[in-house]
This record gives C-alpha cells, structure tokens and sequence, in this order.
DNA sequence: ATTATAAGACACCGTTTGGTGTCGTGTCAA
DNA sequence: TTGACACGACACCAAACGGTGTCTTATAAT
C-alpha cells in the first residue's frame, strides 16, 4: 500500500522555510508549474527547483511534465508520519495544563 | 503568556534524529543528566551537549545544574506549533480529491 | 588532600546545505 | 525558421552542520 520509497526524511524536507512555503503554495493549487513557483520567491529557479527535488524525495511532491514546463503537485500523506510524531506528545502539554488547573484549584481552598 | 523567545525554528530542531531520540527520552523520565543522554548514544559528549543547546534554543528542553551535573527536561509545548501546521493539512489526506475541491471552494469566501 | 567525575568552552574538520551562474536542449510562438 | 521560453544538468561557492579532541574548572568521593 503506503509505498515506502522515502530517501528523504520527512522531517528534513519540512525543516526548511522555504520548503514549507512551496507545500502551502501547492496546497492552494491544483497543479503550479516550476516557473510560477520561482515567481514566488526571490531566489533563482535552481534552487526552487532543487527544493522540490527534496519535496520529492520525501514523497510530498509529485511532478508531471506538460510541453516544456514542469507541473507540481502536493501529495501530503506523508506528513501522516509528522502527525503521528507529534500526537505522541501533545499529552505532555495537555497534561502540564491538567496539572496547573489543578494547583490552581488547590490555591484557591 | 507563552514567551517566543525562540532564537532556533523547531521545525529546524526536531528534524535531526539524534534530537528527536533526545526528546523521547526526556519525555521518558522527568529530568535526565547529560552524562546519563550521552550514555544513550554512541557519538561524545560534546555533540549530545550540542544538539541539546540548539532544544533549548527552540524552547523544548530546559536545564538545571544540580551539583557537578547539568540536569534536562522537556518542555514539549514548543511542538504545538508543528501541530497547528501539520493539522492543515491533514485534511488533504483524510478527505477524497470531490470533497476537496468543495472545501477550497469554501474557503475562497 | 588527592583523585575521579561532570561539564563548559573552544579549536578544529569533513560533509552537507542552500544558494549562484552557465550551458545545452526541447518546445511553443511569430 | 527564427527566437523566446522552460527546464535539466552541471560546476561552483560560502556558510552551517554534526561530529571530534583538548583544556579547564567545579564538585564529589576516598
């Protein structure tokens, strides 16, 4: 099923900004070829266009050419992975609220 | 309220694995040693000592020297952030390509 | 008092990262 | 058919990263 062909760690391919910029930028769209993505940024096509390598590898993007552009789209399943991480731990602040509430209710006896 | 005196993006801290392997262990015991990490790992003690300088640059490890030992804990609140984010996008997984495009239909207005 | 332990501070180093510029090629338009 | 456009594929570079080793100091143990 849910291939596991990840060379890239999703951590590491959302840990950039600009790499989170472009997964919001192709969750707004359909379909965005790399030439309009680069118009979003103010850095040079090349490292636009390695970003999205990265995005790929991670398997959060998925290319397709049409005549000569090069058009991306999102695939977000696996940041299933990063949900899953950090489900684990939301506990950790919910239960330091828990207790606060608790001292709280302590101090006011 | 929640200081945002985060010199380091968690993003950026929780995508190395030694640091995430960090923070479970912490969310494992209440406070930890950093002799008692660096036993956990096979690199030195400088390093363990490093990655943990950069948690505590985004917030999610607070320490104490108690004696001749500097003690660690974790604060995983910082990690709400990575919720908030991922919790975006879950919808573009958890939903069929139909219903979608409905929801961003929705949202134009 | 002496010795062992814990850790900070620092210099150092190879590799990776995130950007650049350029060249060549396929494709669309005039 | 000529030119502009979109892109891949390099080569290149400075800075950051992830590790090392060493020196020093404070604390604990014998």
């Amino acid at each position: 099923m849910s291939e596991n062909n990840q060379l890239r760690d999703v951590f590491d391919a959302i840990a950039d900004p600009t790499r989170r910029r472009l997964i919001r930028l192709l969750a707004e769209a359909e379909e965005i070829p790399l030439h309009e993505l680069t118009a979003q940024f103010q850095m040079g096509r090349t490292a636009v266009s390695k970003h999205l390598t990265i995005l790929k590898e991670a398997g959060l993007v998925v290319d397709r050419k049409v005549g000569r552009e090069t058009r991306f789209r999102l695939n977000a399943s696996p940041l299933r992975e990063i949900q899953d991480w950090v489900a684990f731990y939301s506990k950790f602040w919910s239960m330091n609220m828990l207790r606060l509430s608790q001292l709280l209710e302590e101090e006011e006896d």
